[in-house]
RNA sequence: GUCCCGUUCGUCUAGAGGCCUAGGACACUGCCCUUUCACGGCGGCGACAGGGGUUCGAAUCCCCUACGGGACGCCA
């Protein structure tokens, strides 16, 4: 049997963390065990789901590199399918209409809350005889549940879990327009779709009863289901907009990496020994639903900034320039052309080095892109004594004679050390302020070789005059 | 309120009765490396929610309590 997974969002909303965490998951699931993976939208709710969030989504899904083996399925589109479902189990007796009003189930619930008693629907129609329909009430059609019993769900990740039938009442399966209710959708599509595997949020746990019914009703193999703990914000409430980035595309806006973000997304409910740093090759070879864990678990944004560091650090230096050129275009007071793109490619590994994300990559490669004169931050102006300036002088000079490549200038920046009695870094940081205004950057060699003979030169005369 | 689920360092987690004086990662912190800042290396701080059992032995099994979360729609 091959594996197939799914993920299903509604089109309702953004593509958050947790949405992006239980595609994740589907994935590496089926892939894993050689299978497939799909998306399907579940769009049913029109007055909500529009083709704006659709497309986020589908964006969101790509950057992250979680795109579906095949085109989306959308679930509007399967409407009459699941009413055909609906009406074969009204044809076998396993489930009936039910003309109960809405002021009825309004007393009902009110009587319920009144009675401080769990509200369950008890329709009168289960048994009596539809002749006696009120006429001009449109009916929905109910499933018949079972009333005895119980039913149990083995699930992947939160093992076996058990309620009692008299806990479930009769779903609605079809609405009075005849349109299908979620929970009818999702089991007539997951089974048309041949899904073998469930993977989807902690909070769907309690629907699953539901939707065994359903499967049962129709005599219908279940899929295995797997519910995962939800994730929550840092301060340990539900995940909203307060805790910042809410769609996943915002992530990207904030110079994190789709392969850091997945990691650590990976990460966040389930481990595999002491693995942190997985690519998604590794991943894929060692995904399993044993490993994920039961707790819901808290967004931390710094474990993820560090991990994007590391993915940083490994990034190809071109994609990152053409990251950081696309920044520096957004800019103001910076210069885009091709001296500076190879000068953020030169310096890129030394860089990438430094930074955590790429907006900061961006802001300290800024340097490369900024025409003279150049801004300087309070702590680079400091280091600008005359003393200093007069050094520089001489230091130009020096380094003018090497053929300024990074060897040649590090020997050179030692020997004039030497010779004037300082440190290197006395030497050094001087030096760096004039050349990038600011009193860090990658190494002083690097940087020199990076800027170039003529527009290093230019800066330190810049400064020492 | 009812039902369901959960609870190991601040956070993410390893741990499936003895390998646990509980391991790793992030954060914090001391030292080293060093031309700045990083990176890296070596240390430190720091947890089994509480209480009862079961057992020769429990973070691991059972029960209770507390706390947290989820579900209770002709929403998805």
């Amino acid at each position: 049997m091959t594996v197939r997974t799914r993920f299903a969002p509604s089109p309702t909303g953004l593509l958050h963390i947790g949405g992006a965490r239980t595609a994740l998951f589907n994935m590496l699931f089926s892939r894993h065990h050689g299978g497939e993976y799909l998306l399907r939208i579940e769009d049913t709710d029109r007055e909500r789901s529009s083709a704006a969030n659709t497309q986020v989504i589908l964006d969101g899904l790509a950057w992250l590199g979680l795109s579906p083996d095949q085109p989306p399925v959308f679930q509007s589109t399967r409407q009459a399918r699941h009413a055909e479902v609906a009406l074969e189990m009204l044809e076998a007796g396993r489930a009936y209409r039910c003309w109960l009003s809405q002021d009825e189930l309004k007393a009902m619930r009110e009587q319920a809350a009144a009675e401080k008693k769990p509200f369950k629907v008890i329709s009168p129609w289960r048994d009596r005889d539809p002749a006696e329909a009120p006429a001009g009430v449109q009916p929905v059609i109910r499933l018949k549940a079972p009333r005895e019993g119980e039913t149990v769900v083995e699930d992947l990740v939160q093992g076996e879990v058990r309620v009692a039938n008299t806990e479930l009442d009769d779903m609605i399966i079809l609405r009075s327009d005849g349109t299908p209710t979620y929970l009818q959708a999702v089991v007539v599509d997951d089974h048309d779709m041949a899904i073998t595997h469930v993977i989807r949020g902690d909070d769907h746990l309690t629907n699953t009863f539901r939707q065994i019914q359903v499967y049962d009703a129709m005599g219908w193999a279940q899929p295995r289901f797997g519910h995962l703990p939800l994730i929550h914000g840092a301060d340990g409430a539900k995940l909203s907009k307060r805790h910042g980035a809410v769609s996943v595309l915002e992530f990207r806006e904030q110079g994190f990496l789709p392969e850091a973000l997945c990691n650590y997304l990976l990460r966040l409910g389930w481990g595999h020994g002491d693995a942190e740093i997985l690519s998604r090759d590794e991943a894929v070879a060692l995904f399993d639903m044993d490993g994920v864990g039961r707790a819901a678990s808290r967004m931390d944004y710094v474990k993820l900034t560090h991990l994007n560091g590391v993915w940083l650090r490994q990034a190809d230096d071109m994609r990152l320039t053409d990251e950081v050129l696309r920044l520096f275009r957004t800019r103001p007071g910076l210069t885009v052309d091709e001296t500076t793109v190879a000068r953020v490619h030169t310096l890129m590994p030394g860089l990438k080095e430094r930074a955590k994300t790429i907006v900061e990559l961006a802001d300290s490669a800024a340097f490369l892109a900024r025409n003279l004169p150049l801004p300087m931050d309070a702590k680079a102006e400091a280091l600008l004594t005359m003393e200093n300036r007069d050094m520089l002088r001489e230091l130009a000079a020096a380094l003018g004679e090497t053929d300024f490549s990074q060897p040649c200038i590090d020997a050179a920046l030692r020997t004039f050390a030497e010779a004037h009695g300082r440190k290197l870094g006395q030497v050094a940081q001087p030096l760096r302020v004039a050349l990038t205004g600011a009193t860090t950057s990658p190494g002083i060699d690097a940087t020199l070789a990076a800027l170039g003979r003529e527009e290093a030169l230019a800066r330190i005369a810049a400064i020492a005059l």
